[in-house]
DNA sequence: TGGTCAGGTCAGGGTATGAT
DNA sequence: ATCATACCCTGACCTGACCA
């Protein structure tokens, strides 16, 4: 129905926090010069903006501040209406950009991406051996194979090792293998005495099960 | 599916800079 | 905390192979 659309008064928009009006008259001052103030500093830092804004405020008279001090002023007393307003009409006052930006980032530390942090898990956890005794193979031969591919990506090197391990017979694949069930035992042995830090889960270990994820 | 390896890439967040 | 924004840093992810 159109008319609801014509009827629709602007305050329909999302209502919206004012914003404070801060840094006193300096930030009026400051908010206004920017445009030339960065064409001055064109090149320079970033910062060298406010650091030029700040040395011309300071050489400013107290009549030359003024107008900057009375429009300050306005502004807050617009605020005050204005956040009144926006109190009145059901809006919620929110945090600031940094306590957000802060709350954001514990939120991350916690969760991260969906997917779980290489960095949050524990580092005194055993690593469990991987890849078996072709990961003992890559291990043991990196450096080797990263000499004969030199410049080559890590996938390059991978490729490498995946033929020359290939190449290997059963016979020159065995110490590869009983380094690796020696590893696997190594690895038993440690989870044994291993504790996870508290607070990590209840302790159960990664769910290695599928109980876990079914993010969706 | 997640684990090994390390370098490259990319996104997001922090910092600096001033005054209030 | 707020204004703007370039620069720097951190951390997650990807790549390839293979195996439990």
């Amino acid at each position: 129905v159109p008319d609801l659309a014509r009827a629709a008064p602007p305050a329909a928009m999302p209502l919206e926090q004012p914003k404070k009006p801060v840094g006193g008259a300096y930030g009026i001052f400051l908010a206004k010069h920017r445009p030339e103030l960065t064409k001055a500093a064109e090149g320079q830092k970033a910062s060298a903006v406010t650091k030029l804004a700040g040395e011309r405020w300071k050489k400013l008279s107290a009549a030359e501040k003024e107008p900057y001090e009375k429009q300050y002023l306005a502004a807050k007393a617009k605020y005050e209406t204005d956040l009144k307003a926006f109190l009145d009409a059901g809006g919620e006052k929110r945090k600031g950009a940094r306590a957000l930006a802060s709350e954001k980032r514990k939120a991350k530390e916690q969760g991260g991406r969906g997917k779980r942090r290489r960095g949050a898990k524990d580092p005194n956890r055993p690593k469990k051996p991987a890849g078996g005794a072709y990961g003992v193979f890559l291990n043991k031969n990196r450096k080797d194979l990263q000499k004969e591919c030199p410049g080559s990506s890590i996938t390059g090197v991978a490729k490498l090792a995946s033929a020359k391990w290939k190449a290997l017979s059963a016979a020159q694949k065995k110490p590869y293998e009983e380094e690796f069930a020696k590893l696997q035992a190594a690895y038993k042995e440690a989870m044994k005495t291993y504790k996870p830090p508290e607070g990590d889960a209840g302790g159960d270990e990664e769910d290695d099960g599928d109980d876990g994820e079914e993010g969706e």
